[in-house]
DNA sequence: GCGACAG
DNA sequence: ATCTTGTCGC
């Protein structure tokens, strides 16, 4: 049943949300926080998180937010939450955060809950961290709640702060080499918000990386690297596969999901797919060279004091 | 009216 | 974000 669409926000609503964008703005720290990220191996690393949120077709409400844990360095899924849920706010550039990350937080939680063990030690989120508008995207917010190292990695440049996707900006990526090839995206106040990132040897569309949370911009890229067989990082690319299958099947079935296909809070097989042939039409075809095996120590899973306050609700019932 | 517009 | 399969190329 395809719901009303989410109403377009008032001006006073989009003010509170700058009000609290700028207020957690300050709780964030953009350096590395832990042990493994000054590792060249990133030794230590044993967990990376992918979030992201997919949504129904012909439904401006209903989606599909999944959370995903996979191991480092295999890149194996060891954890998986999808879960359908009814968006309250509408999407607005430069406030992604508002329609999503209650959701991604929901699942962090559960996580905590029944796997503590499994708590990832970053999160790689679908989008941008501090090359943003007002310095504080999804990938911030969602740090900065969850109070996790967390990366913002985006398909597409955030035009903000001076930056253009321009003739210049599209030959820098075009003079990008091999894969891990980058350039920074300096804004106007000449401070580093992001790098282009080619994250793969044939992809010819970069990636825009920028801090999130408890991550420096050095480690953040090197760790976007390290996740990529093909050009989504794993973790993200595997968020977004889950979660589109989880849609596929809630909608072929009618009801809830059959019992035998809840995957909600399972921990799955890191089994791999046989057939992975194609990713972006880029053809980036080899799926080949999971990062070199590491030794291990052990990685603690920062768990603090998160915030958790949204001006949404009570501007909706304002 | 025109251009932008993370997901 | 979503509408969409097979197909050409490295």
């Amino acid at each position: 049943m395809a719901r009303e669409a989410v109403a377009w926000p008032p001006e006073e609503t989009l003010s509170l949300w700058k009000r609290e964008q700028a207020r957690l703005k300050a709780l964030v720290v953009d350096r590395d926080t832990e042990a493994w990220q000054r590792d060249a191996a990133f030794s230590g690393l044993q967990r990376v998180g992918g979030v992201d949120v997919s949504f129904v077709k012909g439904d401006s409400v209903s989606a599909c937010a999944s959370l995903v844990v996979l191991s480092y360095p295999e890149l194996e899924v060891v954890y998986e939450d999808c879960r359908m849920v009814s968006l309250t706010a509408p999407y607005v550039s430069g406030f992604l955060a508002f329609r999503e990350v209650p959701f991604l937080v929901d699942a962090m939680r559960r996580l905590q809950e029944k796997e503590p063990r499994l708590v990832p030690q970053v999160l790689l989120v679908d989008g941008n961290g501090v090359l943003h508008h007002r310095g504080f995207g999804v990938a911030c917010h969602l740090g900065v709640l969850t109070d996790l190292p967390c990366v913002g990695v985006a398909k597409k440049l955030l035009q903000v702060d001076g930056l253009e996707n321009d003739a210049q900006h599209k030959e820098k990526i075009r003079l990008l080499r091999a894969g891990g090839d980058s350039f920074p995206l300096i804004g106007g106040s000449g401070t580093v918000l992001g790098m282009v990132l080619k994250s793969h040897e044939h992809s010819s569309k970069p990636l825009y990386v920028s801090v999130g949370h408890k991550i420096s911009l050095e480690a953040a890229v090197r760790l976007t690297r390290g996740c990529c067989r093909f050009r989504i990082p794993e973790p993200v690319r595997q968020a977004d596969i889950r979660s589109r299958d989880y849609i596929r099947r809630t909608l072929g079935v009618p009801g809830p999901p059959a019992p035998g296909q809840e995957r909600s809070q399972k921990v799955q097989r890191p089994k791999v797919c046989p057939q992975e042939g194609s990713e972006e039409p880029e053809g980036e075809g080899r799926p080949p060279r999971g990062p070199q095996l590491r030794p291990q120590d052990n990685g603690k899973a920062s768990s603090g004091s998160g915030e958790l306050s949204w001006t949404w609700q009570r501007a909706q019932a304002a």
